[in-house]
DNA sequence: TCATGTGAACAGATTCACAGCG
DNA sequence: CGCTGTGAATCTGTTCACATGA
């Protein structure tokens, strides 16, 4: 954000909308599929049912690409995936560090859909002098003294973080300073990075704590008939916490059961 | 769907906007490091700077939970941490089933903010019989034919698929069928499903892509300012596939095979 | 006085529905 | 005629700014 954003209303403009450019890499694994079944063309219809949209947004995200589809016929499948691969800016390749070689971080180097489009793991960088040299899914870890060299002499722009929390924001800064411009991040924490670079995350706990969300709604309303139950039945849990009320004496503090905390 | 009311009108419904929801783990991270540092209280300048948002956003997070702050003051930690917990149903315990025991499946299994709140790797499955009892993490593989029995003899809802995407659509028609309800699915394929069960995906490929595409973006920016390819034809790179003429021989015929349609 | 809580303005994304073209 | 492409309507989410109440 804050960047010189004021105008830019031209013809096909640059502009093209964030939940579209987070969904082309779904028409574009849909459409590779066909590709590789050579299906010659799609409607927008059969796409989007591939892809998991409905058809109407899947035009729309297109028409901010431009006119790739042919009235009355549908889309060239071909076509497509090399205007998208393009927009997405997979027709070149992009090196990757991958820093913090655990578990995670292994499988991570080892996942196929990396090296599929246009991504290609330049190294692997962790603290530990123990893993140096050890190769990993075929690749030799590196030790995290080298990251600003390796950074510079591969050119690399993308970094992932897969270490633990504790270290990730120096992780991060260090990243930055030696030019990464795109992080994804792996470790249960929020990065602070300048402007300019972009971050995104990749949380397993967050996930699962919106499907226990949207889990104890369905629980709750299953007890209901039908009817969506409104205003009912709340505070149906155990153990009750004092709220914030301070009248009397201080402390409210009933600890009972404040979940565990979270790790490193 | 099935909530027929299109109002959504007085007071304080249940309706918690998606958004909102999806920030409320990330709330809860930072108080829970705050309630560790014994904070007792935060105003929501400090809570949103923890939290990588802005205070205007949580404030306006938090007015759909209820009105658990104090003017002039600011929040309780504790009491928060706790009424956060209660709406993402973290106050209860959620058995999970990992199924797809490779690299990625190994790690998540391992990975410690799993335990932390509220969820518990109830079983570990795949589908390799030479896995079969094996301890991952410390928790014994098992085979997938047993997946519905423990599925039911646990009352797990929850579901993780880390299979190859291959099978990762009929995985997760054994975990419905067999009464799950909610699925994180770490494989690159759409999963459809019935009416009622969530889905939350996870998928490396689609994160870098995005970042890919902002990558370029900036790459581009810094050269010259205005670059609009319009028309395909700029990087010679590679095979430049055709426009969709469908000159001569015309039949694209909409016969052969269908598509990947799933019903659904 | 101070920071919350919230109506109202704004911005962004989705859906509708149909014009337009092959 | 069928399907794309797109304005307009709608819905969802964010930001503003200030009344409210401890």
């Amino acid at each position: 954000m804050a960047t010189g954003r004021t105008h830019r209303p031209a013809t096909r403009s640059r502009g093209i909308p964030e939940a579209t450019v987070a969904r082309l890499p779904l028409y574009l694994r849909a459409l590779t599929a066909l590709s590789e079944r050579s299906v010659p063309t799609v409607s927008s219809e059969e796409l989007a049912a591939a892809a998991g949209v409905n058809s109407a947004k899947l035009r729309k995200d297109f028409s901010y690409l431009g006119s790739y589809g042919t009235r009355g016929v549908g889309y060239d499948v071909e076509y497509l995936v090399y205007q998208i691969s393009r927009e997405l800016g997979l027709t070149q390749d992009w090196p990757v560090v991958i820093v913090g070689i655990g578990n995670l971080g292994a499988a991570l180097a080892g996942y196929g859909g990396f090296a599929s489009r246009g991504f290609r793991v330049a190294a692997l960088i962790d603290a530990d002098p123990a893993m140096a040299g050890k190769p990993v899914a075929g690749i030799p870890v590196q030790h995290s003294d080298d990251l600003e060299k390796i950074i510079h002499d591969d050119g690399v722009s993308i970094g992932v973080i897969a270490t633990p929390a504790g270290v990730a924001q120096q992780v991060c800064d260090r990243l930055v300073a030696a030019g990464v411009t795109s992080i994804l991040n792996f470790a249960p924490t929020v990065l602070s990075v300048p402007d300019g670079v972009d971050v995104r995350k990749v949380d397993l706990s967050i996930e699962l704590q919106i499907l226990a969300f949207h889990e104890q709604r369905k629980a709750g309303e299953e007890a209901g008939g039908e009817n969506a139950p409104e205003t009912g039945a709340e505070t149906p849990a155990a153990a009750m916490p004092p709220a914030p009320r301070s009248t009397g004496s201080g402390r409210k503090g009933p600890d009972g059961d404040v979940p565990a905390v979270m790790p490193a």
